[in-house]
DNA sequence: CTCGGGTTCTGAACCGTTACGGTTCCTCCA
DNA sequence: TGGAGGAACCGTAACGGTTCAGAACCCGAG
């Protein structure tokens, strides 16, 4: 029977004709995909878990970046890409463990979330992008610490000493407005943490007294959300200089905002992204380029090439700073000789 | 054993405890999610079926707020969402046999596709969406040719009676040039058969001889392919006044090629195209708009929603047309009253 | 005619779970 | 105290394939 289907060479043409003719008059419609899988130990497919509400993956043009290159990956493998339903409200960890896949992709979540725990616990091989490294677990993603790090040197460089910073959640929990530098120090999620420690590292190099810039957080990620805590930050502190966003979507909202007050950029205020966006690409913005695709296809790869090397493997993408219209020296110039 | 870990009312809490303690001493990883859907015929997922290149899902806004639906749909119900990996080259329908699935969402796969063939051959439901309605299955989409009528009528309103259309693939060989009536007649994509067919009625009935106006397909779906298509339309016949294009990406790089040649827009060329994509809201383009977004979760929905009914159900969303900046009377003024 | 070797075909075991029915044992009431 | 009624627990039979061992068969060589 199995034969008939899958190996035609291991009977007869005539028999295996005689066969299937029964089959399709008995209304079998072929072999069951699950009951294979069971037998040969390969679901055929890899799953996906973002925890963050889904409607992110598919909002944020990096994502969906991510997503592609993924899906790219899998294809050329032949493999089904299954989205996990793990809604950050709903704590539903059996979803992880009803998912019939043979290995995960987990992109960005907090390390604290029970799914990625749940996860874990799955004798199936898993790789992280976007998260800290995990013991013996394949890692992807970008260094940045040192990308955004090239962001606060080019600051630094034109003379910005007082600035302000727009960051994405740290945490599950909601938290619209600044956020403390025990809280940045506490974020869960790693890459908003990576990056906001590596920005203080770089300014307090340069004299900044951290603890007097107003890093302001944003739960949700659009334009709006940019926009309310660019006038946020800029209520905290009037005199900021440059505003550094940890997100391209939270950057070109904060340059709406720059806009509906009459502030020039980067004459009035400077403003720099992260991510590289088409979106931020086509309005000029100084930000940092990572290859969104080329991360997701290199998550994927990583997990279908038989990932029997029992150490793990560690992929670091390379990022670029996009030196844009939106950044340049301060306003009052002497500002510039400020520094040591 | 199976009760300790789903049927925890089954038995008492100090047995429990026992046997996820020895469990866990065994090292058992958890029920296996594979075995289990084996034996409750249930797999926790949906399959979608969508066989175009797969990038082209992420690289079209309208696509990629449709999956974000269905996605939506799937995560409210719990139920994973599975990319069945069809690029369409590889004629590898193994790959819908072996996913193991609950049901299907075939999104505008062209009829004569293999792998909807043998979608349709498994003994599961499913919806098709963005396509013909097929005997005995759930249906979802806009009426594109009430859509597209909205348009056309809006033109001629306006005046204009020597068009251009720009349309996307209409077979799944490739095609980059002008599509003949008979071409137009046997596309196998079927949203855009509808839309063509639909506008060929429409100006045909305001006088205009459909067979003279110039329609260039573009395999892919890019702005450079719709910038130079528009090119192409525009060598064909220079005395167009408008270019109706069946996507809102085609018309965003006619607008484009407009620009560069000096074409004042709508002055000197209408343009309109069809979707409603942020981007073309934010260019001003005269538009159908289409709840992408529900579309993917009313799939989704019919899905998941105990198809018990027999009979097939449809929904149609509504569209509504967004009279933009870019269309607008034809140039010389007096075609204006050539209407009957 | 018998034996060996190859091919084709058949049957049974196994994959890991859940559903189901049977057994034990405890409690409560007459 | 006997019996009814449950609750808790346990054993077994599918679920639907794949795989593999070995039976049956065929054919040519000794």
């Amino acid at each position: 029977m199995s034969n008939a289907y899958n190996r035609p060479d291991q009977l007869s043409p005539e028999l295996r004709k005689r066969v299937l003719e029964t089959a399709r008059r008995l209304g079998y419609p072929g072999p069951d995909p699950v009951a294979r899988s069971l037998r040969t130990r390969k679901a055929g497919a890899v799953g996906l878990l973002l925890t963050e509400n889904l409607s992110y993956a598919f909002r944020d043009p990096g994502a969906v970046g991510f997503l592609e290159g993924l899906a790219l990956a899998c294809e050329d493998a032949g493999q089904g890409l299954t989205l996990i339903p793990a809604s950050p409200e709903r704590e539903d960890v059996a979803a992880v463990h009803r998912a019939g896949v043979d290995g995960f992709v987990v992109y960005s979540v907090p390390e604290d979330d029970p799914h990625l725990a749940a996860v874990l616990e799955r004798p199936v091989p898993v790789v992280v992008c976007d998260q800290p490294r995990l013991d013996n677990l394949d890692w992807v993603g970008p260094d940045d610490r040192k990308a955004i790090k090239a962001v606060a040197d080019h600051l630094i460089g034109l003379g910005h000493r007082r600035i302000g910073v727009l960051c994405m959640r740290l945490a599950r929990g909601r938290n619209d407005g600044p956020a403390t530098v025990q809280r940045q120090a506490n974020a869960s999620f790693h890459v908003q943490k990576a990056r906001l420690t590596a920005l203080a590292e770089e300014f307090s190099e340069a004299g900044v007294d951290w603890t007097t810039v107003p890093v302001v957080e944003r739960f949700d990620h659009t334009l709006n959300s940019g926009a309310s805590a660019a006038a946020q930050a800029l209520e905290i502190d009037p005199e900021i200089t440059a505003l550094v966003c940890t997100s391209d979507i939270l950057a070109l909202g904060a340059l709406r905002e720059a806009g509906n007050r009459g502030l020039r950029v980067p004459e009035d205020l400077t403003i720099t992204g992260f991510d590289g966006i088409p979106d931020a690409e086509r309005a000029g913005l100084t930000t940092v380029r990572q290859p969104w695709l080329e991360k997701g296809r290199a998550a994927g790869r990583l997990l279908l090439e038989t990932a029997e090397p029992s150490r793990p493997r560690h992929i670091q993408l390379e990022t670029q700073l996009i030196t844009g219209s939106t950044s340049g020296p301060p306003r009052s110039g002497e500002e510039f000789w400020f520094g040591p």
